[in-house]
DNA sequence: GGATTTTGTTGACAGTGTCTACATCATGAC
DNA sequence: GTCATGATGTAGACACTGTCAACAAAATCC
């Protein structure tokens, strides 16, 4: 019998955690719950993470990851403008998607960032993605003249994204009534200020 | 002497809420700490809420009315654009200058909001005020004929607004090292989106 | 006045994060 | 082989938390 792979309980801690956020609510995740869900004592958790906090920001780790590889599966279409929106609407379908996920990582209280190095290493990952990609954009004439800025665009461009997906999540979407019709509108118009900001008219 | 007013204790707690999430962090609130700083017994606090969560929740309404305040001390100037771009202004301004009571708006893990209509009656309140703004604009040509989406257009701008001062706020802008000059290059790029949105080129 | 509601207090309970001390167990030097 | 060493897991303790129940005082209403 091939030795079976050692559990690799640092990990079943994460799974173990994410599964309560979900089931309980971030507020219910502790320690305790995490390790006895994993059958494991109450200290076990103390020998892969210092503290809460800490197998907190592991997790959002592992989700920017995730996050970054649905990004960055985009077919290679030979186009980067449709590459670009390939990517605008992966961003906001994995939102949709996940919006659990996707609110542990941009609308939740996360731990001190600065305390947290890896977990914001993973979130600039998953922005130079963007980033990379508009590099690759041919510059329409008017940004050859003046200097091109990638960086600002790029922001431009998250923000957008960013904001049209926590709107869309936020309970305000149920407050203001807003039908899928006016949903789609919705992404449609973003869609097009974003490429009339990139591209020429 | 005149008679002092009651102390209030319902908003005291509030106020030493807020004073302890800004000093020790929002994981920091416990009732039993807000009561200490009152000087009241631990289970006065529950007189007044039935939860941690509804002190939590009454706090973030009262600033969202705070905000909505700020928003609405627009001078009347006259021009609806400029009106409108004051009102942007003031938004990421306010944002600005207090990081922290945004982040708790819209930037953390808020109580289900199904629990607490009143803090999401204060948010929709907020919203709407946006909305009235932009309903009192002069429409262009094109809108005119087709369906003007007075509502469509407020979501866009304040996605814009929201997506920009998140990230502003967020650690992702130090981590991308960007000067104050690329932050405020950042805003007018967004802000010229915006106008070319709402308005003829 | 007296009854009743509001507001606050004290005590208790289970659950939590985290410290310290101890047990197990693989690994590698000798 | 033996044995020290580090990694990993366990058990117990402490102060702290949210919240329930029972009680006291004070304001309010009839």
């Amino acid at each position: 019998m091939p030795p079976v792979p050692a559990p690799d309980l640092s990990q079943t801690l994460l799974d173990e955690a994410y599964a309560i956020i979900q089931s309980d609510g971030l507020n219910r995740l502790s320690i305790r719950e995490v390790a006895r869900r994993c059958g494991v004592s109450h200290q076990a958790p103390y020998r892969h993470y210092p503290s809460r906090d800490h197998i907190l920001a592991a997790l959002v780790a592992r989700l920017y990851q995730e996050f970054a590889a649905a990004l960055s599966a985009v077919p290679a279409l030979g186009n980067p403008y449709a590459e670009l929106i390939d990517m605008g609407w992966r961003y906001l379908e994995y939102a949709e998607a996940n919006p659990l996920k996707y609110r542990l990582m941009f609308n939740t209280a996360l731990p001190p960032a600065a305390d947290h190095p890896a977990m914001m290493d993973r979130a600039a990952d998953a922005f130079a993605l963007l980033e990379r990609r508009l590099a690759a954009m041919p510059l329409r004439p008017s940004m050859v003249i003046a200097a091109p800025d990638v960086k600002g665009d790029a922001i431009f461009i998250w923000s957008a994204l960013h904001g049209l997906a926590s709107i869309q999540q936020s309970d305000a979407v149920h407050a203001l009534q807003l039908s899928q019709a006016d949903r789609v509108s919705m992404v449609d118009r973003v869609f097009a200020r974003m490429a009339d900001a990139i591209f020429p008219a």
